[in-house]
RNA sequence: GGACUGCUAGCUCAGUUGGUUCAGAGCAUUACUUUGACAGAGUAGGGGUCGGCGGUUCGAGCCCGCCGCAGUCCACCA
């Protein structure tokens, strides 16, 4: 309820309480008892006549002035405001800036005290009832009217907070935050994600003294000592306390502790060094060793409580940096964006997920799923993803063990050292042998470590499993073991290529472990006999090599041919099962000969031949400069391929068409880079090209 | 109320100092093919006016301004 009250005015000079009145509206009559003043805005013209004029508090008739202030919101209510600097925040600070009188009507089990004159030991709600009756007794109460206003309730016991004023301990904080400031506006403390640097550097600049008292019965109780006539000193303990006083006349049992204990965190942000004992024992092993550490690992929600803090602690008693850097996880949330909630009931029933998916792929499911820096939607839609991948390695592995009993089956010795440095590959026993998907493949792998290690760096965590899967299941499972599989059933598997991928299934076990650390300890071992004591899980990584780029790209062409050629297939109705005759006019024939054996497997194709022009009645296709001929003995359809040609065709002309007229523009040719005009050039001379391989393709379909 | 962050495909997200036809990836979805490691594999496709409106520039998903929506933290109004 808002109670609309009115204060009677003393005349225009004096002394006199009038009949004249200013009314106010507030919801807590109560507190009029310890009103020291009524506030207008100075704009209000229903107020100006009121300067210098003096307001009597009703009932018992305390003289407050009238003072004028904007913080006053001339719509709301009456637009004249009481003020009680001891209750409430916005008074006090109103009271401080116009030097008002503070009275405290209220002891600290809510009740009124002697301050308030009336209603002494009441309870403030059994006062509410009580002053709002003698008020309107006295023809105080206009009226009252009904009002929802935000009450603060305490957290445990739900009872309703009113503001007191009180004595408090502050640690004052200007001096602590510059060069904490500074450390992370230098990089000198690196955040990841970088984002929480702009929210650091706002609080650390606007920042508050810190009020480290706290009115608990648990927690360390705050070291200071009072002595009977209220001075006090702080010590380590009781008697120090009392040895720093000086000349006491009173003896140490008189001594006082103060009843308050320490926020929580005032002992937290010691926690990087004193869990060490870097403080108080000041230079031990310990310290020296773990001080300052690397990475903190922490929620962003309490990076002013708690990591500000260790950073203000670490410069100001150890004169040095507590972490180099600092990772903020984001919040778990549910499909629909909610924060996680009992009261919602809303958190996954992770035992469940694992009975039904696996742990590996209920990891795999929330990693997939926490980009760096932002919150992660859970969802069981990843965790099935996950699932798959792990049934995707277990497959991988009853291939590769098939293959190793095969090996031995022929009699061919495994060796205990694989993977060495060894490039060259011995003599097989007559077998086709796949080398370039050997060295390939090691390639690939040196390339996309490389990768990896650059997004750890950057705790790229979802990306580094990204990565991961996909070079295990597209390069690896999709490419590389169909590149080395045995053309047929009956045929051995090469003892040698049988090792390398033993080799690089173990490297891709490693890479996976910290994501998915059980099904690649449990493949780890399936696959191989190890010794005593060799585990993924503490397995070292090799050292990453500069990947051959030329080999890696290579990679990437036949790929694209293997994709191309399959599609004409599929579009041209070529049975899978019919093998075609392989026609390539280029100039790098050498390459195509490494791949043979690749590339005819890939395709089902029984042979490949070079040409120097184009081979009548076959499939036509063009990739890059290079052309391919697929001979078949399917009755070919030529519409199919030339609508796919002058789709290409048309593409490559509009392409054109955009860089000349980029080249075109004066303006670009002037302005741009030196490098950007001759990229345009050089697009452009490869459009060129490109069509001019195409046309020829189209006239030879023609004919 | 203040501040910070985000807004790109059905979903989750990339997009590095503005410069390839830049509009992408994964998952999901559709069609066809295949099924001899695969509760699968292969090939192709659909799907977005990059939150909105202005501006700067030869050129903007990217830079600037205003607005909208969402999230988070802080402060909290008689």
């Amino acid at each position: 309820k808002l109670y609309h009250i009115r204060y009677f005015l003393d005349d225009a000079n004096g002394e006199q309480q009038t009949q004249e009145s200013v009314t106010i509206a507030t919801v807590r009559p109560e507190t009029i008892l310890g009103d020291t003043a009524i506030c207008v805005h100075p704009d209000d013209e229903r107020y100006k006549h009121l300067k210098g004029r003096f307001a009597f508090v009703p009932l018992i008739n305390r003289k407050i002035p009238i003072i004028f202030d904007d913080y006053v919101s001339m719509e709301f209510g009456t637009g004249a405001l009481k003020v009680t600097p001891a209750h409430d925040m916005n008074d006090y600070q109103l009271g401080q800036k116009h030097g008002l009188e503070v009275v405290d009507i209220l002891t600290e089990d809510g009740r009124l005290n002697e301050e308030a004159q009336l209603y002494i030991g009441d309870d403030r709600f059994e006062a509410r009832k009580k002053i709002a009756a003698d008020l309107e007794a006295k023809g105080h109460l206009i009226k009252t009217e009904d009002y929802t206003n935000q009450l603060g309730f305490s957290e445990r016991t739900d009872a309703v907070v009113e503001p007191r004023l009180s004595l408090q301990w502050w640690v004052s904080m200007k001096k602590l935050s510059e060069p904490a400031l500074n450390a992370v506006m230098n990089d000198e403390i690196k955040f990841y994600p970088a984002k929480f640097r702009n929210l650091y550097r706002h609080w650390m600049e606007n920042i508050r003294d810190w009020c480290i008292s706290r009115q608990l019965w648990w927690g360390q109780q705050i070291p200071a000592w009072y002595a009977p006539d209220g001075s006090f000193q702080v010590a380590e303990s009781k008697e120090k306390a009392f040895a720093q006083f000086k000349n006491p006349n009173f003896s140490i049992d008189d001594l006082k502790q103060d009843e308050d204990c320490l926020d929580t965190w005032f002992s937290s942000w010691l926690w990087p060094f004193e869990v060490f004992r870097g403080f108080s024992n000041p230079g031990n092993e310990d310290i020296k060793y773990y001080y300052p550490t690397n990475t903190l690992v922490t929620a962003p929600e309490i990076i002013f409580f708690w990591v500000a803090r260790m950073i203000m602690s670490g410069f100001e008693y150890m004169k040095e940096k507590p972490f180099q850097e600092v990772y903020f996880t984001g919040i778990v949330r549910d499909k629909l964006g909610r924060k996680m909630s009992k009261q919602l009931g809303n958190s996954p029933d992770l035992l469940g997920l694992i009975d039904q998916y696996g742990a590996d792929a209920v990891r795999f499911g929330i990693l997939i799923a926490s980009p760096a820096g932002n919150d992660l939607l859970f969802d069981d839609s990843s965790l099935e993803q996950g699932r798959n991948f792990n049934n995707k390695l277990w497959n991988a592995m009853k291939l590769v063990r098939m293959w190793g009993e095969r090996v031995l089956g022929f009699g061919f010795r495994v060796s205990g050292s694989v993977g060495g440095g060894s490039k060259e590959i011995s003599e097989g026993n007559g077998v086709s042998r796949s080398d370039f998907a050997v060295e390939w493949f090691e390639n690939r792998l040196h390339e996309v470590r490389a990768e990896l290690e650059q997004q750890y760096a950057d705790f790229r965590l979802s990306e580094a499993l990204k990565t991961t899967y996909s070079l295990i299941w597209d390069d690896f499972c999709s490419w590389y073991l169909e590149w080395v599989k045995p053309a047929s059933a009956a045929q051995p598997m090469d003892a040698v290529v049988y090792e390398k991928t033993v080799a690089y299934f173990d490297q891709l076990l490693q890479l996976l472990h910290p994501f998915m650390p059980f099904i690649t300890e449990e493949i780890y071992h399936l696959l191989k006999e190890r010794k005593q004591g060799d585990d993924v899980c503490i397995r070292q990584y090799g050292p990453i090599q500069t990947a051959d780029k030329e080999i890696t790209a290579r990679g990437e062409l036949l790929k694209q041919v293997i994709t191309a050629i399959r599609d004409t297939r599929v579009k041209n109705n070529i049975k899978s099962r019919e093998p075609i005759r392989l026609h390539v006019q280029t100039n790098n024939e050498k390459a195509y000969r490494d791949v043979e054996s690749i590339l005819l497997k890939q395709v089902n194709a029984e042979s490949l031949s070079f040409t120097k022009d184009a081979v009548p009645g076959t499939v036509n296709i063009v990739i890059g400069k290079e052309k391919f001929y697929l001979e078949t003995e399917t009755v070919l359809d030529t519409t199919s391929q030339k609508e796919q040609l002058e789709k290409d065709l048309e593409y490559l002309k509009g392409f054109l068409i955009t860089v000349d007229k980029k080249l075109g523009n004066e303006r670009f040719v002037q302005n741009a880079k030196p490098e950007v005009v001759a990229l345009e050039q050089k697009k452009r001379a490869d459009a060129e090209a490109k069509i001019r391989a195409i046309e020829e393709s189209l006239a030879s379909l023609s004919r």
